[in-house]
DNA sequence: CGCCTCATTGATAACCTTCAAGACCAGTGG
DNA sequence: CCACTGGTCTTGAAGGTTATCAATGAGGCG
């Protein structure tokens, strides 16, 4: 189910400091202003399938949204999280790589495809925004890689929670260290198919973590790190 | 170690018509040619170490280099295959974000950072061809998520037996159904590596294949598929 | 209240890893 | 020539981690 959306001048959205538009002139931003569409979307909504043609691509303003894949006996897997100011879309390409879902209510401000390429073009500094955020997000699933081929289930919960944690306290511009407290925006569920692991697995992890007090659970979707160093150190880093 | 090797000038090169010089005017090659240098390294030699610095980046002419990050306790996971043509390196970010290592004797076309960097700016068309490679290894990244989280040990083999057997096959220009015939360039612990295994359960899995009929294996490094449908069925893909 | 979704917890089972032993092969040096 | 060594691979037995199956609880909403 689709929504409207309040549409917000470019100056003054959330995610222009760090979307493929950040790079932007005034120019650009109002020729962007000029043929942008919001969408909201509500939480569980499918806003494209895998292989479909995808008529818009655009940024995530607010919410959150997955990229995942389905086996024929209906093992899922996420690929990748959509987080405000992250991109859906490949340029240059018509059909969707893999499934595309609302974890939460999400608003997205998109454009036609036809457009926003032949903006693209004119515009160096948004290609190159774009190239930096694949690059990202390419090393961000090789990350995820790692947790997925070799991870145990205590550390892949912990790497998401640390993950996440460190996203919120970017986004709010506080110190990543301490005392980190942040909502969990998504179901057991939603956590299961990033982690490639159960809903259940994920239930006892996080009780477990809990049990030992490096997180507390408030109603469920409510996290507090008491020690972020601490959380981290059992997330089976590198170092 | 490493070796010289003969420089080929770009009109003759075998990763010409898929690198990201493929899109390049003559022009655009004649600078290519006058900055690049020729670098070869043996098996198991590393070429980069994550975190270290990368002075040079550039493309597989031949051979096979691996991506991968290495845990604190040695757990070890390969994020991502080079193959010629394929293009090492993150222009715009000096260190590494993986260890790069030699899987098979490998040569690399390739220019220092700095320069390659400049021409990269004068170029779109090389630009272009940088971003579309990228996506590429995105979509592939993502495609492996799938396999590392969610797909059983006996469905990884598969997939990484199907994987190998559909390249050969295309390069040999080759039907990719019935009889497939190629070599596995590469150990047991590599693919162990790549697919997220113990090299144990690799070794059990193959001759549990090989039991069943699906392959046969010629001196532990050759594979014979004797129906490509029917192992391609034991991969669990999506359909 | 009944019904739904979401989450937790327990019991059991399956799958994969770990630990261990041995085969095979190539290279090396006595 | 042969013993020795190191590397690669296979196979077996045991154990651990996570999945599966099942029951229950909490909260939202008609």
């Amino acid at each position: 189910m689709q929504f409207p959306a309040v549409r917000v001048g470019c100056q003054h959205c959330g995610a222009r400091n760090r979307a493929v538009c950040s790079d932007c002139v005034p120019a650009e931003l109002e020729e962007l202003d000029r043929i942008k569409v919001y969408r909201r979307f509500a939480a569980g909504d499918t806003i494209a399938w895998a292989g479909e043609r995808m008529p818009m691509i655009g940024s995530v303003i607010e919410g959150v949204a997955v990229l995942s894949a389905t086996l024929s006996d209906g093992r899922r897997q996420t690929v990748g999280l959509l987080l405000p100011s992250d991109f859906l879309g490949r340029p240059g390409r018509a059909r969707a790589g893999f499934d595309v879902v609302a974890a939460t209510e999400v608003t997205f401000c998109m454009f036609r495809t036809a457009e926003f390429e032949r903006l693209l073009e004119q515009s160096p500094r948004m290609f190159n925004r774009l190239l930096e955020m694949k690059m990202d997000e390419l090393d961000v699933a090789r990350e995820w890689m790692v947790l997925l081929g070799r991870k145990t289930a205590r550390e892949r919960i912990a790497s998401l929670l640390v993950l996440l944690g460190r996203r919120e306290a970017e986004i709010a511009e506080r110190p990543v260290s301490g005392r980190v407290t942040f909502p969990l925006r998504i179901t057991r569920e939603a956590m299961a198919d990033y982690l490639g692991l159960t809903i259940e697995t994920v239930s006892r992890q996080l009780s477990q973590l809990r049990r030992e007090h490096l997180i507390r659970l408030v109603e469920n979707r409510g996290v507090e790190i008491p020690d972020f160093d601490a959380l981290a150190a059992e997330s089976g880093g590198p170092e």
